[in-house]
DNA sequence: TATGAATGAGCTTTCATTCAT
DNA sequence: AATGAATGAAAGCTCATTCAT
């Protein structure tokens, strides 16, 4: 849902979920994606090797990792592309809730940092493998949040709710500040981030909200 | 100059130049730091390794590396030094020629998007270090565009020349909108950067205009 | 029938057809051989690996191999009989056929030939498995090309319708030629066979017509 | 020199010694090689792994071979290259001594035949990496053996020293003839290939040999 | 008859680094 | 200042095979 769109960008978070696989393999690829998560926070890319996975998945060896997944890109990808589902629903959720586009502005922030204070291991594991892994999103599940927001600003916009932004560098922006968030918490993990979403959204409403004086300009 | 303090934040850019050294080694130590930038940019934080960096420079060996650099990670800290600085002092310059608070926000984004544009390389090699390579800039070093952001900021809003906002909030929504830019430039090198500049300044100048129904403070 | 006695010996061809199969077994077997034929002629012996051979068998698993066979070299084993098996015959129903000492050679050696361009893959298969698997093929099935030829030609040279040459060596060297068409064809398999097969031909029949001074012993 | 152009081809045996080395280094390329050569003779392609290497060269680890050599196959490749040019060598030295074609087509044979014997390891190893290894040898270096009797028996021809036959093929008979004895010796490394060598020879010399009709018929 | 899951042993290769000149 | 040689550790991956159902 959220784009994270950054990083050298050299593989492909590509789901072949199309795969017909058991509900026992399904649990254990489960298991080992929940142990790279872990795993990933803890150590980082670079020295996320398969045996630490296998440490913290409680494996009795590596070759399970291999087993159950092609090659280790494609388990870094299925890390990526499940904490991205999970963060795209949970942000998809609160922002169709909401009755205004201020409402659904509000709504992506705070979710969006809802998500990385009570997943934290996820948020660093997924900031790990954009930057530092340079996994690349695909299309669909890398844009689609700076997408959504475009949408709904460019509908504001048009409405007359919001000033006359360009709706996609707005919207950009947004996100881009929004990631941002995920940076500060991982410097500082004891920042409050309530704060911080409350301070950006005061300078996005006042960004955006129509100038009482342009209605007569026009 | 610039902030980028982002990051798994694992080493620290110390730079080391009160150690003495002969013009030589200097040159030397110049052309692994160049050859290293390109492998960065070309290969990313995790994949640029020696063996590479010695190929693009030219080198007999790996070892020459090792001779002239205590380690990776020192090699690395030095990279982001060297482009930090170059980086810094460029905006710098552009920040205080500016006369007006305003002028001095567009000056900081039209540097550094102008920076981005003319060293591509050195912006993709940063990035990766800072982001990917848990790269903290050390105090003086990064004495933190969003600092100098955030000082300008609060100067013309105690003024009465910008809106009033949270000085650092927005600095950092700038600098994050900045650094995006970058993120643009590597996922399309084909974009107009100057475009995407001119639309930001466009966001941030009517965000921080002063309302009119503002009384001046001052 | 042919020989292919050559390469490191290390397996035996074993067949252990007494063993009693259900048809859906067999069917599944024979499924597997062609499968590995196909696999061998494309990766070579070294390359032909379970995981290979189920790609194109269509398998579900490796685990169906290792069902049905009782180890990989069982499975060579099997291959390399089926493949001897089936050039013996069509050699041999030729040979039969030849009503002369001269028409058994050239029977001979057009039978193989003409196998080789009509079998490719199962040519490239076996000289693989002979060569490179190092097979050595038991006595009953590999009761030797070069055995029969050595014959025809022993019977014909006593009989004054060859020269007096080792029988043994003669045969030998039409059969180390004929295995050579084998190795033509897999380094350029555009070339024509039945061109080289009359040469062959020519060769070996001046080689062995009897000498006009020589004076049948008979 | 000599072709052994069978098996499954995929790699070249491509010498890159335009690579400056110092002697040291060339030594110990030696002893890798040497070491090599024999594991490969005992133990065959596909268990000629860098661990046994190891044990026979006496090294302290398999990063030796690893630096001293780009990968496997080019450490493969230059053993079958070092192989071929020793016995290359060996060949052209008994043939350029011949005073007549059919003392070349003996010095051939023989010499091939004598080197088979006298380096049995370097043989073995040789057929070892042809054949199962896949080694496919560069068009110079393989194929030189039978083109140069090919000229061999063309001049003679021409000379009318020896019967009419077509050269090409002729050749590539005695080519897999002598071939054939590496693998007999293989096979049973008590034969006597001194008699082999002779029966072939007595075969050669009376299938070449110009017919004392010939002149007439013509 | 078939299969999913698991496994241990082994492979080559890459890495930054150190020894010694 | 530079270099060749050597090195240990660790990595991901492939292999045929076995356990259990």
């Amino acid at each position: 849902m959220t784009s994270f769109a950054l990083g050298r960008t050299i593989l492909l978070v590509q789901v072949t979920d199309k795969v017909q696989r058991s509900t026992a393999s399904a649990a254990r690829r489960e298991q080992i994606i929940d142990a790279t998560v872990v795993t990933l926070a803890e150590l980082g890319y670079v020295r996320c090797s398969f045996v630490e996975i296998t440490k913290r998945a409680g494996l009795s060896s590596t070759r399970l990792i291999s087993y159950h997944f092609e090659n280790r890109d494609e388990l870094m990808a299925q890390v990526a592309s499940r904490v991205l589902a999970q963060l795209g629903a949970a942000v998809e959720a609160k922002v169709r809730a909401a009755d205004s586009p201020a409402a659904s502005v509000r709504a992506y922030v705070e979710a969006n940092l809802d998500y990385m204070i009570t997943h934290r291991a996820q948020m660093a594991a997924l900031t790990d493998l954009l930057f530092a892994g340079g996994l690349r999103v695909s299309a669909e599940q890398g844009s689609s949040g700076v997408d959504a927001l475009t949408a709904i600003i460019r509908d504001a916009c048009r409405a007359g709710q919001f000033r006359d932004v360009d709706p996609h560098v707005a919207a950009t922006i947004v996100q881009r500040s929004v990631e941002g968030a995920a940076l500060l918490l991982r410097d500082d993990p004891t920042i409050d981030l309530a704060d911080h979403a409350a301070e950006l959204l005061r300078f996005f409403e006042a960004a955006l909200a129509p100038s009482p004086l342009e209605v007569p300009t026009t």
